[in-house]
DNA sequence: CATCCGTGGGT
DNA sequence: TACCCAAGGAT
């Protein structure tokens, strides 16, 4: 631990300090559905699903996912296929194959019952440091560290911990502050209230400090200080690239859709045939290209795009040139290239980017 | 350790 | 508008 926190830490009054965060957090947590039992799968999809999501989009996805996988083994059974249509638009699609693939994991080698130690719960794919505490204190009651950014947010407040916590190396300060203050008693609802906290009161701008039940307890309010806290450096700036994109109906209408590498960007997703543009071709003819040469594939595009589809990742944007066209000739479909009817494309998960495309490709049409 | 990996909402 | 942000993990 930095020198300089340790005679921060020991201005806290611990049983005070447990006590005023559990007595708020008991009066005014919020009604979420993951909080309806402890049923550690149940806190596992939730940590999963929260991962750098707010609790507002989370919610629905929570309970259609948990209506059509209620159990360990029901995901475990389930077709990836299934599994990533509910979680489609949710993002971070690594998130739930990797979900999937502990599940199974959890089902072979642990008899369908979540793991309970550290070092079990840490093994398993998806589950990192937060994950692991979220999960042990939460759903067994094992008083763990569960650092999020809300915790460094609200901690590097409270102890005025000057650590930068875009670094990765800051985590390990603020769990061993977890370690403590943690209420041995409860840590779940400790845990669970720090996020709260920082989710409803100690906000990343305009923290309410006068609604704040540690207000006493914090010495960034003390020295004033509480605007200036955590310090986090920016990211850098994002790419761009451009990309053409072609909605294609074959003679029977029904349209071709490609499925995406298992790794990477938007993995194992469906999309419509796209390839990035380039400065010395024509768009049409990069298009017609590349459905002829990587998928054997005749088109006919109309002369113009329809619209460009403007799309920003957290680290990427995408510009997307739509074009629609029909297809000459026969398709040999694989694996990852089919041909369905508008029906079928509701089964398939796609990426909001395509979409959008979709919509916007079907209101040509309408019109 | 820095970068990659989505999306929608807030200011 | 252009950022910033939200219950992170894998590589």
């Amino acid at each position: 631990m930095e020198d300089y926190m340790v005679s921060t830490i020991e201005k806290i009054n611990k049983q005070e300090f447990q006590n005023d965060l559990l007595n708020w957090f008991k009066e005014e947590q919020r009604d979420l559905p993951w909080r309806k039992d402890q049923d550690p799968y149940k806190v596992w999809v939730s940590e999963i699903m929260l991962q750098q999501t707010r609790v507002d989009t989370v919610i629905p996805y929570f309970n259609r996912f948990i209506e059509k996988f209620p159990t360990i083994e029901a995901l475990a059974d389930a077709d990836e296929e299934s599994v990533l249509k509910a979680w489609e638009g949710l993002g971070y699609y690594s998130r739930v194959r990797n979900l999937q693939a502990a599940v199974r994991e959890v089902k072979e080698n642990y008899n369908s019952k979540v793991p309970n130690t550290p070092e079990e719960i840490k093994s398993l794919k998806g589950v990192g440091p937060y994950t692991a505490g979220a999960i042990l204190s939460i759903a067994y009651g094992v008083p763990e560290p569960a650092v999020d950014g809300n915790v460094m947010r609200v901690f590097s407040r409270i102890l005025t911990i000057w650590d930068d916590i875009a670094k990765a190396s800051s985590r390990k300060v603020f769990e061993q502050a977890v370690r403590e203050l943690i209420s041995h008693d409860n840590p779940s609802f400790f845990n669970q209230a720090l996020m709260e906290l920082g989710a409803l009161i100690c906000t990343p701008t305009s923290p309410a400090c006068l609604l704040c039940p540690v207000r006493e307890h914090c010495q960034a309010f003390e020295e004033g200080v509480q605007n200036e806290l955590p310090v986090k450096t920016k990211k850098k700036s994002m790419k761009h690239i451009e990309l053409i994109a072609a909605v294609l109906k074959d003679q029977e209408g029904k349209y071709l859709i490609h499925k995406r590498p298992s790794d990477g960007l938007l993995a194992n997703l469906w999309e419509f045939p796209n390839v990035e543009k380039s400065q010395l071709v024509k768009p049409k003819d990069i298009l017609h290209d590349f459905l002829k040469k990587d998928f054997r594939v005749d088109i006919q595009l109309e002369k113009e795009s329809l619209t460009t589809i403007p799309h920003v990742f957290s680290h990427l944007t995408w510009n997307i040139d739509v074009y629609s066209g029909e297809i000459l000739g026969q398709v040999e479909q694989k694996e990852d290239l089919k041909l369905v009817t508008k029906e079928e494309l509701t089964q398939y998960a796609f990426p909001v980017s395509h979409q959008k495309m979709w919509k916007a490709y079907q209101e040509m049409v309408r019109a």
